[in-house]
DNA sequence: CTGAAAGCGCTAACAC
DNA sequence: GTGTTAGCGCTTTCAG
């Protein structure tokens, strides 16, 4: 007889109407901060939202509001447990919560499968924008997504073809400057280690290692490049065998993280880590810390990821100009592993 | 006059039942799946939906539906770009996508701000359910999503007294057991870094810490325990100041991974990496390779997603029973810098 | 087996 | 300023 019972079940806008002894138009004036309000309405309705702890229904808002945006964004990344995809994903989570706008992620293990059945429940939940990182050159549920006028900007991967706002790394010329740092050091036999060259990025990076190649007149050599790595251990595997080889690489370049690091545990292994150079491609987190330290072309997700919010802001807020590709620049930091000079690592004759 | 116009624009199921002939509860059932539709009804329904390449608005249709449910999950942790919670977000987002649910993911930084905004948020946009991550021992929001009557459960960190579902690792046996590994090794002089001590998991690790060193009967010096560390660079600098002691510690603990980044970088440039003992809470990628290896107390953040999705899936499918405390074992990964014997390191006396 | 009508919680449009 | 009415796209209810 005390304690005012707390308010159960969830209230909707009628109640607090009611309650305040106002329209329901009223209410939806005072929570939606529109004008037209006296500020003694407003205290009577805000008091009532509070006594019957109230909260709007936003989906319910959405599907009566004239430009039916939900507030709401789908990103979709390999994995949202991969850290590339981690740093990209709390960058669009800020711009997008700055606005009021809440983000679906999802994963899709560069499997088109995946990818299209993720773009399809995005689209089902009539998320206002899309930013997608894609497993195939020519996504096959791009119509779909312009008959619905969802705007959409690719990240880390640039689709082929159509004429779409992508933001992603400059991959070739990044796998070139890293190639370009071995032959530096003096390096003519250089291992590539690389991920399934149907990736647009893999496929980028394979072209920006062979650019390097030709510029300082190195033959190619096909044994040592070995290619659809999909994780450490198959990396490790790949380059324990190359280093098996009588003519082995003096030097390796890993065009991709987890390849990376499953070429450090082969070198380790080997006993080799201070004898064979190595650049990866993306950084790692304590790659300063390993001895020596690991010689990376940096990226930077983060740009990526405000700049792919940028653009789809930009867009949702009529912005219909011509679609952009941006590239942003990769940064190489020698850390040691680069700067090994080449060796003669077993016993090839001549 | 050849190809047929391609659809423009969304699709409704009134347009889809125009076209099919049919009413439009006949093609909520053809959608849904539900019974009661002769094959060629259905058939005449799937032509037009593949003709307009119509797709349902979840929205709206959870609007009505009898359960409420919006088929949507919020996740909220720390950051979305922390490693721990990236495995944590993949695992629920796998059981979730399973029953075609979607995941709203939010980061709030350890602030209580933040996290009070993002959960009335995810409250808002109707979640059926919420697993989240809390920066206070007694989160204020607790009632609201009681008389909303959304179940919640807790992960990674225990918030007290309420009576909830909670999913976490075993944060005082672990740091006992840490602490012990390196009592075992001689150590009685052993510092502690830790996080900010008004965070459940940092409280529950000094709680540890002290469990290990009361069983070896080791008195408690306050002078290297230093708590409040957020990032690795204060790590560093804490670590950096110990060792500049006179009586210098010859052990850490370390209960975080970004201060056991940052300590190994202190240690690093002290030369005292293969001098002073060092174990860290939770595992580190790379960890194994450099020299030495960390010895960590491994968490294990898949097992904590996975328990976390099925215990909020089992409350939505009407699982009354009393909340459970989960306890999530961690696992001691000795690779080098835990087993390092004490050493007189710098002119202490005596 | 099928479909017409009502209504979910909200906002738009238009009265007052 | 304020309230009433209609209706967003769907599912429920219920009559055929």
């Amino acid at each position: 007889m005390s304690t005012p019972t707390p308010p159960r079940g969830r209230a909707t806008m009628k109640d607090v109407a009611a309650l305040a002894g106002a329209g329901v138009k009223t209410v939806s004036r005072v929570i939606n901060n529109e004008p037209n309000v006296t500020p003694a309405m407003a205290k009577r309705v805000w008091d009532a939202v509070r006594e019957l702890d109230y909260q709007v229904d936003l989906q319910a808002g959405s599907l009566r509001r004239a430009d039916g945006r939900t507030r709401t964004l789908g990103l979709l990344v390999g994995s949202v447990d991969n850290p590339f995809a981690g740093v990209i994903h709390r960058t669009v989570e800020d711009a997008a919560a700055e606005k009021g706008v809440a983000v679906f992620a999802a994963s899709m293990d560069d499997d088109a499968r995946r990818e299209s059945d993720a773009v399809r429940t995005l689209l089902q939940r009539r998320v206002d924008g899309l930013i997608l990182t894609t497993a195939v050159r020519r996504p096959e549920y791009l119509g779909t997504i312009r008959d619905r006028g969802v705007p959409v900007v690719y990240v880390d991967r640039e689709p082929e073809g159509a004429d779409l706002d992508t933001v992603a790394s400059s991959n070739r010329a990044g796998a070139e400057a890293g190639t370009a740092h071995l032959i530096a050091h003096g390096h003519r036999r250089i291992a590539l280690l690389a991920d399934r060259l149907d990736l647009i990025t893999a496929h980028q990076r394979h072209s920006g290692y062979l650019d390097a190649l030709a510029a300082a007149g190195i033959p190619v050599s096909e044994e040592i490049i070995i290619t659809e790595l999909t994780d450490a251990e198959a990396g490790a595997k790949a380059l324990s065998s190359l280093l098996a080889l009588d003519d082995p690489p003096t030097a390796v370049f890993s065009a991709q993280n987890l390849i990376t690091i499953g070429a450090l545990h082969a070198l380790r292994d080997a006993q080799l880590s201070h004898s064979v150079a190595l650049v990866g491609f993306d950084d790692l987190p304590l790659a300063d810390l390993v001895e020596p330290g690991v010689t990376v072309i940096a990226q930077d997700p983060q740009r990526i990821g405000v700049l792919a919010a940028e653009r789809i802001f930009a867009r949702l807020e009529g912005d219909h100009s011509a679609p952009v590709r941006m590239h942003v620049p990769t940064t190489l930091i020698p850390r040691g592993t680069g700067e090994i000079a080449p060796r003669r690592v077993s016993g090839g004759i001549r």
